[in-house]
DNA sequence: CCTTTGTTTCGTCAATTAGCGAAACATACA
DNA sequence: TGTATGTTTCGCTAATTGACGAAACAAAGG
């Protein structure tokens, strides 16, 4: 039971949920851009997707300095379907696919620019 | 995604997992015979069963002084597969699966009557 | 009524977890 | 080799959660 437990633990939290949906329709996505999608600092991102590959969801791979998660595969079919199903209607879920949009629009280059401001800006408050 | 994450939330505690995958051979259960199982405390059960309740993935039904509980129909098909799937081959899941044909083989009475006996033999120590 | 009994609610405590910043790591590039 | 940059690990804090016992509730039966 274990494992799935595991499973079941890594999607009990909101922001993981998120993930998991967002690599559903994305195919793969680097951690700065999750990092963008999820509005929280790199190191919490990390640990979910640690979260996220312990309990066998994801992979990673290495791009230079880039760090690209996607689904592993074979990802557990009921749970592709019912995420599919509860979420596809979902205003939140929505709104994460029209901001990755742009997210991905723009090479890595730019958005950890756009981040690095960000941080600039938040410390100049 | 309030009410998805509910359920990965509801699911994501060993105690209740085991719940609800013995509610998907067993029809119904009362809260004895859970506590029995579980060997928790009355309070801890009501507890889970209430979180699993409110995620929409059991209804109760109140019979004299005995509440059962029951999977709420329809149950999210995808995610009935998914632990049936994952879960056939789990060694605890199958040990839960004997007690309660021990459980079930006695009636709630006598069932509460052996629940109170280990109360106070607990209380001798 | 009053007692018994099964369940739930409440209050509390210990354990777990999500979040951050700082520091460590790793990789590219000057 | 040194610096910049993306990611991860570490240490800590605040919030959440699971567990229990005591007390409240609800239903049956003397």
């Amino acid at each position: 039971m274990e494992h799935t437990l595991n499973i079941a633990k890594a999607l009990a939290d909101g922001n993981r949920m998120r993930v998991i949906v967002a690599l559903m329709s994305r195919d793969e996505l680097c951690v700065c851009q999750i990092t963008e999608m999820l509005q929280l600092a790199p190191a919490t991102v990390s640990r979910h997707m640690t979260i996220l590959q312990n309990a066998r969801l994801v992979q990673n791979r290495k791009e230079g300095r880039w760090v690209f998660y996607r689904l592993l595969k074979p990802f557990p079919e009921p749970l592709y379907q019912w995420l599919q199903a509860s979420l596809a209607g979902s205003r939140e879920i929505q709104e994460d696919s029209r901001q990755l949009q742009e997210i991905l629009s723009c090479n890595p280059d730019d958005l950890c620019r756009r981040q690095k401001n960000r941080k600039k800006c938040h410390h100049s408050h």
